[in-house]
DNA sequence: GACAGAATGTCAAATAGTTTACAATCTAAG
DNA sequence: CTTAGATTGTAAACTATTTGACATTCTGTC
């Protein structure tokens, strides 16, 4: 969620020529790719594999905040805002990225200005976004901001899909306890739309969940 | 708060550029400037005057999200994004608008790389500060929450300042009920944060309301 | 296959916040 | 100066959620 992949919305020229230009590199599971305070020179694509994006909390607990997979990028923020990383990126599993640095990217938006045009409605779209669900979530009751939060999770998804986070993950991101997500969950379960197994929340129907 | 104002974050230069180009227009208290599902081809920069963004809600209520003063702009978002207005518009007194037209803020885009670059780097500061507060606000109590948005919407004002919302007004934007601002303002008072009065808050130490 | 650590299920008590309801106060319009 | 409507103060009953505590289940590892 939050974490915006502008890459992936980036017309398909563009994105192969940005490719063709990028370094790529490869870290192993568990490798720390980026740390909160970084400076930000530049932006990730992921290739191939998976990167947890997230905060290590007070006592080491890594937070998450999204987990990302291939084709979604991560680092634009930052780069654009010229401000330092605000978030640390573990890779899940051997990952494969490519760097593409913020020299690189300023010269494609010198060159084309239907570029920055681009850019400035995918940014203005997620910041819109980002505006709803502060208005949206406030006065839900838990059990539908969970559903929201699930859904996002899984946006583009149809039908069925699997969401790799602990309950305790889910917790966190909802803004609510590990009870409360445990009771939700099954009473989700009970009507059938969400199956809970160790460390991962499998949902049966996308349709069905969108209306709570 | 939400609402961005880029344009008062604008470069001085580009500021006056823009304005010599602009339309102004003028609408009188009380009148609609625009309404949730306009058209958004361009974006409005408050000359004087004040102007609410809210939404009307079930009922018929305006529901306040800010309000606007001289120097502040808004409609940015929905013209960059290329969607349709999501906030209604009204204006609180006499006020003195100045209409910038989309075509024209996009020749500027093609001409000067170096404005796409600002405003890459506003929106993404503006989104990712939407993000922090999606994620710091959840689990704090009604009052905490309370300062904070007391906080943003005096954001760059120092000592004491006045906010203009009636408290149905702020628990609509705090995400919580009349009653629980009423009694957490009272419990400001009673230690010198605030003074309440009829349909405004007086806050008079900024500093001491930053430590909650 | 046994084990440790991680993740989950579940309960009772405590608490923050909501709802409902009504009284008190303020403001603007006659 | 009155009055109607809007805004605020307050209290009691109710509800959702948290906290804390403990049992259970799962998974990878030796």
């Amino acid at each position: 969620m939050g974490a915006p992949s502008l890459f992936s919305a980036f017309p398909e020229a563009l994105r192969l020529r940005l490719q063709s230009l990028a370094v790529p590199r490869n870290f192993a599971a568990g490798q720390i790719i980026q740390q909160h305070g970084d400076e930000a020179n530049g932006f990730w694509v992921i290739e191939q594999g998976q990167v947890k994006i997230g905060r290590y909390g007070d006592g080491g607990r890594f937070q998450v905040i999204a987990i990302l997979g291939q084709g979604d990028s991560y680092g634009e923020l930052a780069m654009f805002g010229r401000f330092a990383r605000v978030v640390d990126a573990v890779a899940v599993n051997d990952v494969r990225l490519y760097w593409i640095s913020s020299a690189r990217m300023d010269r494609i938006i010198e060159e084309e200005p239907s570029v920055s045009r681009e850019l400035l409605r995918l940014l203005s779209g997620q910041l819109q976004e980002a505006l709803d669900m502060l208005i949206a979530r406030r006065r839900l009751p838990a059990k539908r901001r969970l559903a929201k939060s699930l859904l996002l999770l899984v946006r583009g998804t149809e039908g069925s899909a699997v969401v790799n986070f602990t309950q305790e993950d889910l917790a966190e991101l909802v803004g609510t306890s590990r009870m409360t997500i445990s009771v939700a969950l099954a009473d989700m379960e009970a009507r059938g739309l969400v199956k809970r197994s160790y460390g991962r929340i499998e949902i049966c129907d996308i349709a069905r969940l969108e209306d709570c």
